[in-house]
DNA sequence: AACCAAATCAACAAAAATCAACAATTCAGA
DNA sequence: TCTGAATTGTTGATTTTTGTTGATTTGGTT
């Protein structure tokens, strides 16, 4: 038993597999400690191994809301944990329900005392599970893909809340229309979190800065001076006059 | 004991985990102190201590989710199983937040087109990564420990649900008391809950049949003739005439 | 079969946590 | 004010855990 067991074991219940590198990644740890506490778990048949990953031994047939968030894994992984560089223990923030904001999630579970308002029953299961924590869940109907909620008392709860941080994220992002979304509803919800907020934390992977994307979309808030923008890579240069100004973070 | 004692076990009941550190930091004691004074709360067995950090070592009553979902997982899997022959595809239900029915929401993964209303934020992440389910997170300020909503939101949207279903669980059972939980809300919950359902679903595994508990507790709604009980063993004869009239099966 | 990259393992050095002993501090009661 | 018990912080030795390195194994590919 090592004061790592508990989040080992979280983390394979949750996403039904774990690579071990991406464990000693989350823990900040090398692999080597992973691989010498998980073993005593393994021993005792708690979880199982496989060559580069440990497993869940539960019936291996359900990987959750996880198995969609394989979409360029790393760099959602690394963006996650700069986030919890800037959030500290004791923060509040709003979350919403793009795939990287669960990645924010998990990897925020190594904070504490959070007070943490989102539409995500993803990112409210995983943020509850920490003593501590105060999380509050927006909305009662939630869209069957990804577990979100969009209905009016989303609004209400996320209105009457007050926080530090929001963290949003977005499908795509362009050099003159800014952080795009494909849903209205989308747009609604990061509004109402963006004006419940002090500051706010856009995470987007590198993929998503694509000067030649036309595809519909619709723009997320436009983000105010020394917004944090987190991302992997440099953007492309086309990007520069956008985002001048805001605080690009790359992970 | 010492003024600090409240302090260390406060902190730990509430995190599961602290540091000896992170604890002296809190204090703003030093971290000889914090080994000194959480010394006899480990001898007392009150708490337990890993190299680096004191976790919590509450009894089987109350362990956080995730510990209880380890407890007697291949029971729970069984049962879960046996529930997902009973409900089927198209079906509406409730489920509560114990860890048992945490299993059942696991298992019914399996199903499709359900609706599914639910104060467990684990649940309702489970079931809405389901294409074709409507799920509804009911209530909005989640307890701490296991993401479970009790407000006056979670209420409300389970008083205006209809469903064929509710799925049940209970800490306890005794053969005089019948189907017992430690939390007022939980009782307050479940009772919403089978007011809503057609018929109801109760899934205890066997080590919950204990004729001996004394241990204080409150009863959820007796089940009506024809519900149905799911356990994984053939409960004690003392439970015989308990469990007359209910529909009872072995997983 | 041979090859490569990734994962694992073993072993040692570095870092962190623990423990024991002692000095400094607090504080109640004479 | 003084005394003595109890508590706390500090120091250095000891133990445990962790990171790193390099050799070895594994899984997959040509």
């Amino acid at each position: 038993m090592s004061k790592y067991t508990d989040q080992i074991l979280y983390a394979v219940e949750m996403r039904g597999t774990v690579t071990v590198l991406d464990l000693a990644n989350t823990l900040g740890v090398s692999d080597q400690t992973i691989r010498r506490v998980s073993q005593p778990l393994v021993d005792s048949g708690d979880i199982k191994k496989v060559h580069g990953a440990l497993v869940s031994s539960r019936t291996a047939s359900d990987p959750p809301f996880m198995a969609r968030m394989k979409l360029n894994r790393d760099a959602k992984v690394a963006i996650a944990k700069k986030a919890t560089e800037i959030i500290k223990d004791g923060d509040s923030l709003a979350i919403d329900a793009g795939s990287t904001s669960g990645f924010v999630a998990l990897a925020l579970r190594a904070r504490k005392d959070l007070n943490v308002v989102t539409n995500s029953a993803f990112v409210a299961s995983t943020l509850a599970g920490i003593a501590g924590n105060r999380v509050t869940m927006a909305g009662n109907q939630l869209r069957d893909f990804d577990g979100a909620a969009f209905d009016r008392n989303a609004f209400e709860v996320i209105e009457r809340s007050k926080v530090d941080y929001v963290v949003l994220s977005a499908s795509i992002v362009n050099p003159h229309r800014g952080f795009l979304v494909h849903e209205q509803c989308e747009v609604d919800i990061a509004n109402a979190m963006f004006n419940s907020a002090d500051r706010s934390i856009m995470a987007v992977d590198h993929s998503k800065f694509n000067p030649e994307d036309k595809s519909p979309a619709l723009c997320q808030p436009p983000l105010r001076p020394d917004d944090i923008v987190i991302t992997d890579r440099q953007p492309p240069v086309q990007f520069a006059a956008f985002l001048s100004g805001l605080d690009l973070k790359i992970a």
